[in-house]
RNA sequence: GUGGGUAUAGUUCAGUGGGAGAGCGUCAGAUUGUGGCUCUGAAUGGCGUGGGUUCGAGUCCCACUACCCACCCCA
């Protein structure tokens, strides 16, 4: 128990930290080339911004939430989400008040949903999310589909599709849900419980239903895009025309409904199709009215969330392999008497920008020598009785075994040689 | 929250009511200062927790807990 992670969790070991890394070397550059910049906000917030935020009708506002009293009393909620904590920041600084759009992105932030976990859903995971604030028109939302899009092509990520929807805002969704509800009414006995049940509350919800009966009914439901206004039907038709004329395959998938209540107009997911099924790496969509429900300035806005977990365990499972760093350039071995030599010349190899290290559990040299091979050292220094006393070190390529002795202090130059890395 | 499965060494797992095991990994050796291959040896176990049945339980029964999988929802 002491030593066990909490149930939904999971560690990212010195031995694995590399993927992450790579990953996260990824989406900066793509942010970066994006004009996209890092934002950092708190892991979490008061419970207030989520509940006006997110919805307080959503599955993971109503029952998946990490909710606690602080010891002032203070309601506080580990983020769910990373969209709500971005537009907090954002008005707080006031940063409406600068150029606009704001364009910004999250690393790795770490995301809590209290839920049953099952593989690619922890109770944290982590995200890498873009936000982009003052960016009415549908070239913003494209942008951010493309962003997505490329960087998990990019990866390696196959099977990808992209489905887009559009829920219209709130004028003519107001309008759709009340044809929607009357609809379901006529078909109620048809519903299974949990459809009835949220029918009056959140009608949309059974669009995505994966019961068999909902699917039936459903199928002949009025639809959504039938209800857009002239604007919101513009503005979907002009993200469609971006998409391809950027030639990336999409599909209109009207059930793509989103279980944030913030969204308006554009929805999207990139699902991937996995042995195991369908599975969502990432998710977003446009909250023109966000800002403003959270006291702001009419701030239109658009972003996505991509799960970090599950891009990883999609590469895993296509059996891509992310590089690995080396360790060690080079692994200085030596005979007892010697280790304040070894030591020595340790320190002096990483001060000339080598990655070097040395034994520290009192091995024989042998031990040593399994030691760097094992760690994948490129090239290990030996310094023994001889070449201490004539202040040289002898060098040996660990892949072609290749020797070369030279004076202790042109190690550096002579490790770099000898790996090929001059 | 509902249903199913699993729980034995660091790890993957065998173990048919009666001596707690194997592969991999770790560590050490195979003569005097050199890795990968091979060989030899060693260390590491409250058999998830608590009850029960039995002369005797890792094994059968019950409960609890944890983990995995599915549903729901999502990233």
């Amino acid at each position: 128990m002491l030593t066990q992670a909490p149930r939904g969790t999971k560690d990212v070991l010195p031995g694995g930290s590399y993927k992450w890394q790579y990953l996260e070397s990824k989406m900066r550059k793509a942010a970066a080339e994006a004009g996209f910049r890092e934002v950092r906000t708190p892991v979490f917030e008061h419970t207030e911004l989520f509940l006006r935020g997110v919805g307080d009708t959503t599955d993971i506002v109503t029952k998946e939430m990490y909710t606690f009293k602080d010891k002032g009393d203070r309601s506080i909620t580990l983020k769910p989400e990373g969209t709500a904590g971005a537009v907090r920041a954002f008005l707080e600084s006031n940063l409406y008040a600068e150029p606009l759009p704001c364009k910004m992105y999250y690393l790795a932030a770490p995301v809590f949903r209290y839920e049953a976990p099952q593989n690619g859903r922890l109770r944290e995971h982590h995200q890498f999310g873009m936000e982009c604030f003052g960016a009415k028109e549908a070239t913003a939302d494209a942008e951010l589909i493309l962003l997505a899009y490329h960087l998990l092509k990019d990866l390696g990520v196959k099977n990808l599709s992209v489905n887009i929807n559009s829920i219209g805002c709130p004028a003519c969704r107001g309008k759709y849900n009340e044809a929607l509800k009357s609809f379901l009414h006529e078909h109620e006995g048809e519903l299974c419980e949990d459809c009835r049940a949220r029918m009056d509350r959140n009608p949309l919800r059974a669009l995505d239903c994966k019961k068999e009966k909902c699917q039936m009914v459903v199928k002949n439901a009025p639809s959504l895009l039938d209800w857009l206004d002239d604007d919101c039907k513009a503005h979907f038709e002009e993200l469609q025309a971006c998409l391809k004329a950027e030639g990336i395959p999409f599909q209109v998938n009207p059930k793509i409904v989103r279980g944030l209540d913030y969204y308006t107009r554009t929805v999207f997911e990139l699902i991937t199709n996995t042995k195991d099924g369908p599975l969502t790496v990432c998710g977003g969509g446009r909250y023109d009215h966000l800002v403003e429900q959270l006291g702001g300035p009419e701030i239109p806005a658009v972003g996505f969330g991509m799960g970090i977990e599950r891009v990883l365990m999609l590469l895993d499972m296509e059996g891509i392999e992310i590089p690995e760093p080396t360790l060690y350039d080079v692994f200085v071995t030596y005979m007892g008497a010697h280790r304040m030599d070894a030591f020595r010349l340790v320190q002096d190899l990483r001060q000339k920008g080598l990655k070097a290290d040395m034994d520290h559990c009192a091995r024989s040299l042998k031990a040593q020598f399994k030691y760097a091979n094992k760690t994948g050292a490129r090239v290990t220094a030996t310094l023994g009785d001889d070449e201490v006393s004539q202040g040289v070190v002898k060098l040996r390529n660990m892949e072609n075994r290749e020797e070369v002795t030279v004076p202790v202090g042109e190690a550096a130059d002579a490790v770099r040689r000898l790996e090929g890395l001059e």
